[in-house]
DNA sequence: CCAGACGTTGTT
DNA sequence: GTCTGG
DNA sequence: CCAGACGTTGTT
DNA sequence: GTCTGG
C-alpha cells in the first residue's frame, strides 16, 4: 500500500464518531498523495498535517511504516508512544497491473488507519493483507476498528499493549477498478 | 506503480 | 542528524 | 571509534 | 523535474 488514499466523508459525522469537539478542517480535495495535508486525530486534538515524515539522509519523506518491525527500527522508535494517530480515510487505492482499483469498506463509511507522528508529519502504519486482498497487493494499511482506535492513540499505554492491534483488517472490501475518463468531445 | 503532461486565448 | 554494527 | 545505514514499495 | 491520471 499505500501511496494514496481518499477521505470523502461529512465532516460532521466524521466529528460525531470519533467525539471530536468541533467540525474537523477538511482536505481540499478527498484524493490524498504523499506530502497532502491529511485529516489527523491524535491525544491532544486533530488537525491536517502533510503525510511524510522528514529524514535528514533522503529527498522523499517516509510515507509508510511496517508494523512488523516498528520497534526495531530507530526512525519509527521515538514515536510509539506518544505519537500514535489516527489517519482517517474512506477508501485507498493500489495498482495491481497497473490499473488504479480503489478499495473500501463494504459495511463503512469511514476508515481509521493507524499512524504514527512526530507532530510535523505522519506515517501510516501497513501490515500484511487480509486474505481478501492478497491478490490486489502485499501489503495494506493498518485499519483500526472502532472499538480500538481509542486505545490506539492513548499515549498512557505502552507500546507493547496496542501492538496486538496492528493487524490486517478482514474487511469486507469493496474492490473497484478506476473508470478510464471518457473520452472528451472528439475524441 | 507507470505514463504522460507540463499552457493560453478564445471557441464549437 | 543519529543509530547500528564491527 | 569510525563507517555505514537509516524507510517502503516494488524492482534492477 | 514534478505533477496528474489511471
Amino acid at each position: 500500500m499505500c501511496s494514496r488514499f481518499e477521505l470523502n466523508a461529512d465532516p460532521g459525522a466524521l466529528a460525531r464518531r470519533f467525539g471530536l469537539t468541533a467540525p474537523p478542517p477538511w482536505p481540499q480535495a478527498s484524493e490524498r498523495r504523499p506530502t497532502d495535508a491529511i485529516l489527523v486525530i491524535g491525544a491532544d486534538g486533530f488537525g491536517l498535517m502533510p503525510w511524510g515524515l522528514a529524514v535528514e539522509w533522503q529527498p522523499a519523506p517516509l510515507i509508510n511504516a511496517r508494523a512488523e518491525t516498528l520497534a526495531a527500527k530507530a526512525t519509527f522508535r521515538p514515536l510509539l508512544s506518544g505519537g500514535r494517530v489516527l489517519v482517517l480515510a474512506s477508501a485507498w487505492w493500489e495498482w495491481p497491473g497497473r490499473v488504479k482499483t480503489r478499495i473500501a469498506p463494504v459495511d463503512a463509511d469511514l476508515l481509521a488507519f493507524a499512524g504514527l507522528s512526530d507532530g510535523r508529519g505522519v506515517v501510516i502504519v501497513t501490515c500484511a493483507p487480509s486474505a481478501g486482498l492478497a491478490a490486489v497487493h502485499d501489503r495494506m494499511p493498518v485499519i483500526l476498528p472502532p472499538e480500538s482506535g481509542a486505545a490506539w492513540i492513548d499515549g498512557s499505554k505502552p507500546f507493547e499493549a496496542v501492538a496486538p492491534l496492528l493487524r490486517p483488517h478482514a474487511g469486507p472490501f469493496a474492490i473497484t477498478a478506476a473508470p478510464r475518463r471518457q473520452p472528451d468531445l472528439f475524441g
